[in-house]
DNA sequence: AACATCGACGAAAAGGTTTTAGGAATGTAC
DNA sequence: GTACATTCCTAAAACCTTTTCGTCGATGTT
């Protein structure tokens, strides 16, 4: 039915073809259509009759070719298979009501020459704007080349402080997962984190350590352990503390897959979670961590908020002063069974 | 630095800056650009250094309207935080070479009104092709009205024969799986996998049992035990299978979150992995497979490829005749230590 | 010197839409 | 019957690029 065209010998029609069937001109069928100008009520009818019976669409390049206008926006990712583009990706195209703003998506799989190429191509395109998704926290060298749109950096900020970047609150973050913890009636805690490279992982740290400090406790082991962002670490990280500080009553993991990791140690050693021992997760990875056993507390960044923030205040960048405003959004603690208030 | 527009004033240089700045007309500055036509060695380089200095980008809307083809295409998911659709997602985009076809992103929620919606804005954009990506592999209606352009459908398949539809094939994944157990030197071979109601479950189910009776053997318990998709779901069934069936040696896993399910039970109940009992799970989920103890043997349906063919096949259907070819492409096994050869 | 050939370039049209300025009715007041 | 306002509609320009065809000058041929 729908297989490939249906009609090989009709192209699109265009507003010519409805003027005609209507018995009007171009103009007034345009006016019709757009409901500007002054146009009798029943020769609207007949235009809108016509547009319908050709199944018109106006042709939105000649739109666009006009107006300077495209109403399309580009979404430059560095990694898709990361999991942090895509809810960042889904809270964007959500801020871009249906149909009125169109996405093109490109991924520059972390290559410079290929983001280049993604943003020549898109400026080519006359994008009225762009969303740089970075997949670390890290800040990133801003675009380069002359870019006449406005541009948004989400998630990894852009190293020059006059764009507009929107982040997440990592140390309010870790401050959060502590003060979870402490208001559980825990003491002794521990911090198992990834890469100390990462901003994130750092950022994270600090507001640990904050937390702790402002209630006059220090990290067991004094610092956080750092080491990668998997459960092999979480696994031989949770065994190291354990061994160590027999005395640790939670631990604050820097991502789901290390608290999983974590979890499986400390069933392996026969300490009760969160009998005996707390564990809070970051991330909030649904398939992770709302399935282990016991379910796993996380700390959830909000990203598609995020990305639904970036959307906005690209539009307001759009059709308007584009003022650099540089803002990081908190994060919220995620429930679940493997932290408990205190009892 | 590039905050925003460099030159407010400056509206994007055009084809006419391009010419004048370098003293021809713009029709031999399109030709020098382009490389078409007959134009005087000398004449090229100074047009192209006329657009070098301006940063002249050709307008696509234009170059569009006049020839029939924007170079765009949609790409249409219903469910991006699906991990289904990424790869699919990425294969797609890798077809498309960088830069030459950019790619409109559609997340429709699975909602068939927000559907229509996409479809008319794609078409308004006077995209040259569409890529439907589905979120199970059950047949999907095909889009409706009037489509004036080619159409993909890729996971899940078109309920229209004549359209064209590229598929995983899943009875065939599922015999890969049992056929791997079974070379591994095992007999007793269960399966435990998600809802009934889905598609992919019931064929691999169709594939393992054909396996096993071309071995002259028959699943442990008689039937699939079906389920849901979790973990949760995987530590249930395994207790129930090793209950009622000591004997078993292998367990084929429809998802690798039912397969970590079942490892966790396992474990609990001191059988080896893969010892005295191999598991292979389904989806080759790396951030799931990889991290287990041990790491998971499982099935990859190889989605990547699939949208890489998908984007191939949309790409000969834009310029020519779109015969209907339906195709499913075969799965592979990726080893790890949850099975071991007989030994 | 007259003419054909050829290479290099420019003028103009086309593509579909929106908008501005103006035109053709119609009706009203004198 | 003329002057004028009102209402609805149309012609035409603009957006930017590509392509076709024609022009013009120079070179080679007789």
């Amino acid at each position: 039915m729908t297989t490939g065209r249906e009609n090989p010998a009709n192209r699109a029609p265009t507003l010519t073809d409805v003027a005609k069937l209507a018995g009007v001109s171009v103009a007034t069928a345009s006016k019709a259509i757009n409901g500007r100008g002054e146009v009798k009520a029943a020769t609207r009818v007949r235009v809108l009759e016509a547009a319908e019976v050709l199944s018109f669409a106006p042709n939105a390049l000649a739109r666009g070719l006009l107006s300077g206008r495209t109403g399309t926006v580009g979404l430059l990712t560095s990694d898709l298979e990361g999991r942090f583009s895509i809810p960042i990706l889904m809270g964007a195209e959500d801020a871009f009501g249906a149909g009125q703003i169109s996405v093109f998506l490109c991924d520059a799989r972390g290559d410079a020459i290929r983001e280049m190429h993604h943003v020549r191509a898109l400026l080519s395109r006359r994008v009225d704007g762009l969303i740089v998704v970075g997949s670390r926290t890290d800040p990133r060298p801003p675009l380069t080349g002359n870019i006449p749109v406005p541009v948004v950096y989400v998630y990894a900020p852009s190293a020059d402080p006059d764009d507009i970047s929107i982040t997440v609150d990592n140390v309010g973050g870790g401050r959060l997962a502590v003060d979870h913890l402490l208001a559980c009636g825990r003491r002794n805690i521990a911090h198992i984190t990834g890469e100390a490279s990462f901003q994130a992982a750092r950022d994270r740290a600090e507001g640990a350590a904050a937390a702790l400090a402002a209630a006059g406790l220090t990290m067991v082991g004094e610092r956080p352990y750092y080491g990668s962002w998997d459960e092999s670490w979480g696994r031989a990280a949770a065994r190291m503390v354990v061994g160590q500080h027999p005395e640790v009553d939670a631990i604050f993991c820097g991502s789901d897959q290390i608290a999983r990791g974590v979890l499986d140690t400390l069933r392996d050693l026969g300490r009760d979670v969160p009998g005996s021992t707390s564990v809070i997760g970051f991330d909030n990875w649904e398939a992770i961590a709302a399935h282990s056993r016991p379910r796993l507390t996380s700390i959830d960044m909000n990203l598609q908020r995020l990305g639904a923030v970036a959307g906005q205040r690209l539009f307001t960048a759009i059709d308007g002063v584009a003022l650099p405003d540089s803002e990081e959004f908190p994060s919220r603690v995620v429930l679940r069974e493997s932290t408990v208030p205190f009892g």
